[in-house]
DNA sequence: TTGTAAGCGTTATCAT
DNA sequence: ATGATAACGCTTACAA
């Protein structure tokens, strides 16, 4: 790759002036511009980024940490935020944390020493002191981390009770629901909000996880010893696919025996048999509006810091009746 | 954070000791390297990897580039990729290209700029002449880019043979198949092994690509023109899921009906109803190998370029019968 | 065994 | 309007 250096004496000019057409700053003839603009051509010249990393430090680069992005609840957020980043001329650095504290502190460390310019992070520990001390632009996604950081979540609790209310109004009277890891905060606004509107309907609840091993034990443990109930609220939708899998095992017709809502509008939701209704997240506006977000922070646009709760809405495909629809 | 400047200062020695200490090369005496060990470990010390980049021309950072994350068969790729790259202190810079050569080339230039030590590549373009002029190392993960590239895939004709020949013995006859898209070489295998063996029991068969919804158009075509058929081979989970959800729909019974067996074995399809059997390609495998083998192409631990190709096996879940089991 | 200093490729200051 | 040059933080000759 050739240097500015190559270019200058291409061009016949100082390196000065190479960086300055490169970066359109100061005063630059008419000539001595188009010469660099030639030799940069000849050469297929690109500033290197490292060196250019160096001076300003700045690196172009976005730290994305998240548990894994195996569950399907991610690759969409990823998605989004890297296009925003791309679109901004930002590259994005992938870490994958299992939520092991141990491997949060390598990253960030890794992350800092090569000078990322900001952080996404979804991520359970909002104990986690380093990032308070951190001292690096950053906004949590679908988590809360700790006060004085930048958020952007759903509206979980409301999320919740869409779901009871939906089971309700179709007919539902014998309600069960499955919720997630107690230590998500969002996750269990969802529950709260279920049980708000669900009352004395509820029959019955237990937790699992967010594997689809361990669901399908949860669902088991639910049908075994609460059936029958007619209208189940998975805290998210690999959950709730699992509800399904269990539910035709058993021979248990959905919706018409029972009604299933999950959580997420993850694409598999479209997948499963049948289709399932869930209680869809913006995720891909969460993941832009985080990354638009970040970049503001980075770029100093704005600084007083906020938590952004986006709406979900309803997603109706066919593991509920429709309202008003009768048996 | 602190520079090795401050250090060498505090430790009272020079910035070549510490250096020399922090690299573990040239002489340094005992009592410098405790002197230097203090003195980090007080000021918190980590090198700057920009400044280091700048003189080593190495970044520590590998880009990965695949057409989209969110199409749940490379989520696992990305994290097994990660996951040795991480342990070999690598990073990883994730790029989606959406299959657009533009886009491919954007994040070309970009990760050339800021240094990546190597690619890994799961693209169509294999007639993007940009790779072979790239002077990276690179290694192509379920695609073969171009003869001189290193590749890992699996064995796709195997596979489509394993798909045939399990769904004859047990006992289908009228055999329809869901092809993936044409210009994919290592999915178009898949169909050359599942027709060699299939022969003329073969009655239909039908293009789709990778996303769901023409996945089930897909389906839908096949059904109305050439139902009844035993068994089908989808080129994928998703074509495969999406299959099982339109059999639903139109009350056909599987597996006692239609026999169903998927390609590529992503947990979608331990969360469909029933669980799908399908042709498990061993993906995490692929993504570990196909890190190594960079990993040492970029450590220069090996040079002749080899093509690596994987078995597969058959995972027998709920959507076929079993071997010799009756209808 | 240790230190001095050049150099990696940029940007920006300061003369001119 | 342009060119020298110092500086960014590190590694590695080379000298001592």
């Amino acid at each position: 790759m050739a240097t500015i250096k190559q270019v200058a004496k291409q061009a016949n000019v100082s390196v000065a002036t190479v960086s300055r057409v490169m970066n359109n700053n100061g005063y630059v003839s008419a000539e001595a511009r188009a010469a660099v603009e030639q030799a940069i051509a000849d050469l297929d010249y690109a500033p290197n980024r490292v060196a250019r990393s160096l001076f300003t430090k700045t690196s172009g680069l976005i730290g994305l940490i998240m548990p894994d992005i195996t569950n399907p609840f991610f690759p969409q957020l990823a998605r989004a935020i890297e296009d925003v980043a791309n679109q901004h001329g930002y590259q994005v650095v992938l870490c994958n944390t299992d939520e092991q504290l141990e491997k949060e502190q390598g990253y960030l460390v890794a992350l800092q020493t090569m000078h990322v310019d900001g952080l996404i992070i979804t991520t359970n520990h909002s104990d986690n002191p380093n990032y308070e001390k951190l001292d690096l632009p950053m906004v949590a996604l679908d988590r809360i981390v700790k006060s004085g950081i930048d958020a952007v979540i759903s509206d979980g609790y409301e999320g919740g009770r869409l779901a009871a209310d939906t089971l309700i109004t179709s007919g539902a009277t014998r309600l069960v629901h499955i919720a997630g890891p107690e230590q998500l905060q969002t996750v269990k606004r969802r529950t709260e909000g279920f049980l708000d509107v669900a009352g004395d309907r509820l029959i019955g609840m237990t937790h699992s996880n967010f594997t689809f091993k361990e669901a399908l034990t949860a669902a088991q443990t639910l049908f075994d010893t609460h059936w029958p109930f007619d209208g189940l609220f998975a805290a998210n939708d690999v959950i709730a696919a699992a509800v399904l899998q269990e539910a035709v095992r058993r021979d248990v017709r959905v919706p018409e025996d029972l009604q299933v809502i999950g959580y997420d509008g993850i694409e598999l939701g479209e997948m499963t048999s049948p289709p399932l209704t869930t209680i869809a997240q913006p995720i891909y506006e969460m993941g832009r509006l985080a990354t638009e977000r970040l970049l503001d922070l980075i770029e100093k646009r704005d600084v007083e810091t906020k938590e952004m709760l986006l709406p979900v809405t309803l997603t109706e495909r066919q593991t509920t009746r429709r309202k008003g629809q009768d048996r």
